[in-house]
DNA sequence: AACCAGGACGTGA
DNA sequence: TCACGTCATGGT
């Protein structure tokens, strides 16, 4: 067994299932992750359950862009509560309307922009699921926001790298400070079956790792995993 | 009171 | 290609 997968059942016994990916209006959800916010489903890869759902969760990964989930999450009960979280009722909705709605998230001027031109990308899409590169040339789209896309509400593995991932790594000696993203998608993707409901548990377990090891400096110097790799 | 959060884009070299 | 500045609110 390969030292990603050696890893990935470290992570899982340690902290068990997470069931990512979070929903607010959660119907049919059993949030059961205990000392977080509600909208969690570990163990339940059926989501999302419908089109809405699906929605939220491309809405979702672009306002937790460098920003905190609890933050996303003020804003999309916001949006909830002002107009909906729908392609066209963001088509809809005045710009300054949005931007007020999603404050809380940050960044709000880019955001509602990116919110406005992705609902329009999705309505293109007609239900068909994105490929990436098409998801890459919409403006405000980047690889991991793709990535995360892709992953949570389209259920295809496309393994999921952001910075903690890399903190992770790099603290395991795994990789080099000079790897990019790529590099570090191609490496889990390489050695880890391409099955979405390990890549959504592997991704969210990192997150949680790294937020207990790897949040504040020194990065990852009491890190139990360091002793797997030399 | 800095520092950081589940990044991405625009610019100049 | 790449390093760097910008965007912005709210936690710790």
């Amino acid at each position: 067994m390969n030292e990603l997968k050696q890893i990935y059942n470290k992570l899982l016994k340690a902290y068990g299932l997470q069931g990512w990916w979070p929903l607010v209006g959660h119907d049919g959800c059993n949030p059961t992750k205990t000392g977080s916010v509600n909208g969690y489903h570990p163990g339940d890869y059926s989501f999302p359950k419908d089109v809405g759902q699906r929605f939220e969760i491309c809405v979702g990964a672009i306002l937790t862009q460098n920003t905190g989930w609890p933050q996303v999450e003020k804003a999309l009960v916001n949006l909830d509560k002002v107009c909906g979280i729908s392609p066209n009722e963001l088509l809809d909705i005045e710009e300054d309307k949005l931007k007020q709605a999603i404050k809380p998230a940050g960044y709000f001027n880019q955001k509602a922009r990116k919110l406005k031109q992705f609902a329009e990308f999705y309505l293109e899409l007609d239900g068909r699921i994105p490929l990436r590169d098409e998801l890459l040339g919409v403006w405000g789209i980047g690889p991991e926001t793709a990535d995360s896309i892709l992953l949570y509400a389209f259920s295809v593995p496309s393994f999921v790298v952001d910075a903690y991932t890399k903190r992770v790594l790099l603290g395991l000696g795994l990789i080099g400070d000079d790897a990019g993203y790529d590099d570090i998608k191609d490496l889990f993707e390489s050695h880890i079956d391409k099955d979405f409901k390990i890549y959504q548990e592997y991704h969210a377990l990192l997150v949680e790792h790294a937020k207990r090891f790897y949040s504040k400096k020194p990065y990852g110097v009491t890190d139990f995993l360091a002793g797997l790799s030399k």
